[in-house]
RNA sequence: GCGGAUGUAGCUCAGUUGGUUAGAGCGUCUGGUUGUGGUUCAGAAGGUCGGGGGUUCGAUUCCCCUCAUUCGCC
C-alpha cells in the first residue's frame, strides 16, 4: 500500500503532518465530529466545516439499518447523499457490538444484531463490514473489530476479544482488497486497523504490533473511553507513545474531553472523534477557556448580554448570540439552542488541534 | 350585605373511615455523558399544610373564628 499519510514534524512528541484521503487531504492532529446518520446533529454541513472541521465520521451499524447503504448509494454515496464535501470516517459498526452488547450474538463468524426499530436479525460480518462501508461510498474505513468492556466480565474476555480482533483484521483487509482491486491509489478509500487489548499494557503492545504488521492505512486505538479513569486511560497513552510506527497516522477512537484531547496529541495521536462536543451542547453544556464547563441552562445567565466566551471565534461566538439568548432558548427547548452550543463546542477543539498544527 | 368554592414546595396541584421523617410534575441548584439507543441520566435543596383557637393520646384531615382569593345572588 502506497504511504498515504506524510509526517511533516515532531516536536516534544506532538506530530503534524497531512493524510491523503480520494475526498481531500487533512491536516493532523484532527478532531473529527460525529454524524452518526449522515448528519452532525442539527447542523449544516458548511457550518461544520466553518467551525474548522475537516473530516466527519459516519457510522456503519445506523446507515446500514436506516436508510441501508443500497438508498445511499441510490443517492450518490455518502458525500452526495449528506452534502459533505470533505472526506468521511466510517466506523466499522464493532463498537456496537461493545454499547449494544444486551441484544447481540457474537460468534467467530460476526454479530448479530436485532434492529431495534423492526425487529430483524441483522448480522455483521468483517467482510459485511467492508461491503456496506465501500458502498456508502467512505474514504476511510475502519477494520470490525471486537470492543470488550474493561469491568470483570470484560477483562475475562479481554484476550479472546483481542485475538478475534486480530483474525478479524485480516478477513477485512482481505475483502478490502478485493472490494478494492480496480482502484489506485487516488481513488480508493483508505483502511484503518484497531488495536484492542483492555488496560493491559502487554496486551496493547502486541496487539498494537500486530495491527501495525498488517498492511494498512493508519493505525486506531479502541477500546479506550469506555469507562476507565482517566489516569487509566492517559497512563495507557503514554505507554503507547513511544511504540506507534511513526509512519503511519494514529488515530484514537472515542476521545473529546479537551483535557484528554490535549494528552493525546502530546503522546503521538494525530485523530480523534468525539460525540461529547455535540451531545454536550444539545444538553446545554458548553465549553469555556481552559478547558472549563458551564451549563447554559442555569438561571443566573438570563440577563447574561455576554457571548458564550469572550475570547472564542466560532459563529456562535461571533454572530452575537448572547448567553441570555441561549439559555432562553435551551429552557423552551428549541433546537437552534443545541445548534448554536454544538457550533460552539466543535469549533472549541478544533482550535486545541489548530493550536497544536501551527505551533 | 348574603351564599358557595378554594387556600399544601418558587409555580400547578396530589394527599379521609385523624396515625412515624407531608408527595408529584415543572422550576432551581449540583454532578455525569468520551468509535451517539435522538427533548438525556443521577442526586440535592426547598413546606409554620393561610392565621388563631378548640376537640383528641395525636389534626393538612373534624369543629369555631378570622384573613385572602374567586364565583354567584341582592
Amino acid at each position: 500500500m502506497k504511504q498515504m499519510f506524510t509526517l511533516l514534524k515532531e516536536v516534544n512528541g506532538v506530530r503534524s503532518g497531512t493524510l491523503k484521503t480520494r475526498a481531500g487531504e487533512v491536516h493532523t492532529p484532527v478532531f473529527m465530529p460525529v454524524g452518526t446518520r449522515g448528519a452532525v446533529k442539527g447542523l449544516h454541513p458548511d457550518v461544520v466545516r466553518a467551525a474548522g472541521s475537516q473530516i466527519i465520521l459516519g457510522n456503519t451499524y445506523h446507515l446500514h439499518l436506516q436508510p441501508g447503504e443500497k438508498a445511499v448509494k441510490a443517492l450518490g454515496g455518502l458525500h452526495e447523499f449528506t452534502r459533505w464535501k470533505g472526506p468521511i470516517l466510517t466506523d466499522s459498526g464493532g463498537f456496537q457490538v461493545f454499547s449494544l452488547a444486551h441484544m447481540n450474538k457474537i460468534t467467530e463468524e460476526g454479530v448479530t444484531f436485532k434492529d431495534p426499530r423492526t425487529g430483524d436479525l441483522i448480522t455483521l460480518t468483517p467482510e459485511k463490514s467492508m461491503q456496506i462501508q465501500i458502498d456508502l461510498g467512505s474514504d476511510i474505513i475502519m477494520a470490525f473489530d471486537d470492543v470488550v468492556s474493561l469491568d470483570q466480565v470484560g477483562r475475562a474476555r479481554t484476550v479472546e476479544a483481542l485475538e478475534r480482533t486480530h483474525r478479524w483484521l485480516d478477513r477485512c483487509i482481505a475483502e478490502f482488497k478485493r472490494l478494492t482491486a480496480d482502484m489506485t491509489d487516488e481513488t480508493r478509500p483508505l483502511l484503518f486497523g484497531i488495536a484492542q487489548g483492555g488496560l493491559d499494557k502487554d496486551l496493547r503492545q502486541k496487539s498494537l504490533e500486530l495491527v501495525q504488521s498488517r498492511d494498512v492505512d493508519g493505525v486506531a486505538i479502541g477500546g479506550l473511553s469506555v469507562g476507565e479513569t482517566r489516569e487509566e486511560m492517559h497512563d495507557m497513552l503514554e505507554f503507547l507513545a513511544p511504540l506507534y510506527n511513526a509512519t503511519k497516522v494514529h488515530y484514537l477512537m472515542g476521545v473529546g474531553d479537551p483535557v484528554d484531547v490535549r494528552f493525546a496529541i502530546e503522546h503521538g495521536i494525530d485523530m480523534m472523534d468525539c460525540v461529547l462536543p455535540t451531545r454536550n451542547a444539545r444538553h446545554s453544556a458548553v465549553w469555556l477557556a481552559g478547558d472549563k464547563r458551564l451549563n447554559l441552562s442555569i438561571a443566573t445567565l438570563a440577563e447574561d448580554t455576554g457571548p458564550i466566551d469572550e475570547g472564542c471565534d466560532c459563529a456562535t461566538c461571533n454572530d452575537g448570540f448572547t448567553r441570555g439568548f441561549l439559555r432562553h432558548q435551551f429552557k423552551i427547548g428549541e433546537s437552534l439552542a443545541g445548534s448554536l452550543a454544538s457550533i460552539h463546542n466543535i469549533r472549541y477543539l478544533n482550535r486545541i488541534t489548530e493550536e497544536y498544527r501551527n505551533s
